[in-house]
RNA sequence: GGCCCGUUCGUCUAGAUGGCCCAGGACGCUAGGUUUUCAUCCUAGAAAUCAGGGGUUCGAAUCCCCUACGGGCUACCA
């Protein structure tokens, strides 16, 4: 590439991103950032039927939430705006003339009903209708109308299309980054529309356009994108573009884990995973779709995640930084088949960046459930508890789990550890615990501990047996870190108060 | 149906120029150890006849062909 690498993430407004998506503007992102290019956001809203309010802002949120950074876009500016299509719209009827006149397209002004019923009647014959090289000799289009008709038409301002001419007998080549070299050849490819009635471009026209504009070098987008290819391709050649054109990969999909087929929006929460990076709301149903975000993911690990499904860095190394993957990044490491997303993987990532961080910064995130619950703790305590259970959870939300009992006696006591633990004499000897209790400083836990286990064997009772229905009624549940270590640190007055409670509520 | 892409443990994948691969790692799973318990942690293990079948070769997961299966696209949607 003699010049800066310039890629662009071109999303359509027509809902939130989700997080194959996300992972388009990853790789986008960490390419641009590997080679000290650009990276461009466009949002590409030439469908008003299916824009949806919010969806630019969401996308825009989300992904600042994940830290992929625009050097220019909607939301930044730059010198190649403006960046969203609908902006842009007086600029793609030149081009499109251009290509009118230089036989590369024409109008056509058969109406989508027209269409629609020559469809039914190829499918009747089972036989599938294509606008192309064929068929458009016998449609109504400026290649088969007498020009004064055409002209006419447009003056009268009867709706029109523009639609590409495509060649016949020809192979267009192209040479992808990811797939290697794949040929079509241009009988099978159909006329697409470039210009839509409606005064707006088709997706294939825009794109072309704005990417040649916008001076970008390489289009890195999905899997789906690939069968258009050769259309954008002869778009290049049809404007004289072809030596400036864009390199480009076509990325594998994301499927969903379930069954088959590529993962969609309208997968929602369904599969037990979010589906998107951050809570969506629709705006017409009021219906929410959990986000990363919401559930409690890091940052770090949803970009990690998203990194490793179709690509890998070939090492064993499986935790990377965002600046770790913008350095160990390639396309060619990119894998060619679609990878489905692992859920029991996802949390273990989340783990390991939740194992990174501090106790304190723990606690300060820990602090925050509790308030929601109504609870004030001092802060040493909180981190004091962080510790002891931090190796327990994959997420911040699981905090509060596995640490309740230092904040509220149990309310409930685990069936299976009654049943399985729970004897005749279990009363009496959390009754005489009780006393040795009363009897022991609780703000260490080592006399304590020492007391207690005295008391076990000197009596020759079951050391298991003994110390778990003591937890039992402290903890609500055979779980939980060192037993002393609790009662230290919720005292020796609560602890006597749920031994207590636990003996009646229990009994036999 | 047509066109295109793909196919290594359940999942993500390693496997440049064919031999070091009767296929390695990670997650998950199983067992054992540690622990008063659960979790963590440690150790061990099961798990892919490299989709199948033909070639080429002294030798193929790696090259070629065919088949099957999976997927994508086939809109005046992107």
């Amino acid at each position: 590439m003699d010049n800066k690498v310039r890629v662009r993430f071109a999303p359509s407004p027509t809902g939130p991103l989700h997080i194959g998506g996300v992972r388009t503007a990853l790789y986008n992102y960490l390419f641009a950032k590997k080679h000290g290019g650009s990276m461009i956001l466009r949002i590409e809203d030439t469908d008003q039927g299916r824009f949806v309010p919010g969806a630019e802002e969401y996308i825009i949120d989300s992904l600042t939430w994940l830290g992929i950074k625009f050097d220019e876009g909607v939301h930044v500016g730059g010198p190649y705006g403006p960046y969203r299509q609908s902006d842009r719209k007086s600029m793609y009827m030149a081009y499109c003339d251009e290509l009118v006149n230089s036989n590369w397209a024409y109008f056509a002004f058969d109406t989508a009903e027209d269409l629609e019923t020559l469809r039914k009647q190829y499918e009747a014959e089972k036989k599938s209708f294509q606008y192309d090289c064929i068929t458009r000799n016998n449609l109504r289009n400026s290649l088969t109308l007498p020009q004064e008709e055409v002209q006419k038409l447009l003056a009268d301002g009867s709706p029109y299309v523009i639609r590409f001419k495509m060649p016949a007998h020809e192979e267009v080549h192209i040479n992808d980054l990811i797939r290697g070299h794949v040929v079509v050849k241009t009988d099978t490819l159909d006329d697409k529309v470039l210009f839509k009635s409606d005064g707006m471009p088709t997706y294939h026209l825009a794109n072309i356009v704005d990417d040649h504009l916008m001076e970008i070098t390489h289009v890195i987008r999905g899997e789906e994108w690939l069968p258009s290819a050769p259309l954008h391709v002869m778009l290049y050649k049809a404007f004289g573009w072809e030596d400036t054109m864009p390199k480009f990969a076509h990325l594998p999909l994301l499927l969903k884990p379930d069954g088959n087929g590529k993962l969609s929006k309208r997968d929602g929460d369904r599969l037990g995973f979010p589906v998107f990076p951050t809570q969506w709301t629709d705006p017409k149903t009021g219906e929410v779709s959990s986000g990363y975000r919401e559930s409690g993911y890091y940052t770090e690990a949803v970009i990690n995640i998203l990194a490793f499904l179709g690509w890998n860095p070939g090492t064993e190394q499986e935790l990377f930084s965002m600046n770790e993957l913008i350095e160990a990044f390639t396309i060619e490491r990119i894998s060619k088949s679609g990878a489905k997303f692992d859920l029991e993987k996802a949390k273990w990532f989340n783990q390991q960046y939740l194992r990174k961080e501090s106790n304190e910064e723990l606690a300060t995130s820990f602090q925050e459930i509790l308030q929601s619950k109504g609870i004030s703790a001092e802060h040493e305590k909180v981190v004091h508890i962080i510790e002891l259970v931090k190796e327990r959870v994959n997420f911040v939300n699981e905090l509060w789990e596995q640490s309740k009992f230092f904040f509220e006696a149990p309310l409930t006591y685990d069936e299976q550890v009654i049943k399985k633990r729970w004897k005749e004499d279990t009363s009496v000897h959390l009754k005489s615990i009780i006393e040795i209790i009363n009897n022991t400083i609780t703000h260490q836990h080592e006399p304590l501990h020492d007391n207690v286990v005295s008391y076990i064997t000197d009596n020759s009772l079951n050391m298991g047996q003994i110390m778990n229905c003591l937890r039992l009624v402290i903890v609500g549940a055979g779980m939980g870190p060192d037993l002393f270590t609790i009662i230290e640190l919720i005292g020796k007055d609560e602890t006597i108060k749920r031994i207590t409670k636990g003996i009646e509520t229990i009994k036999n």
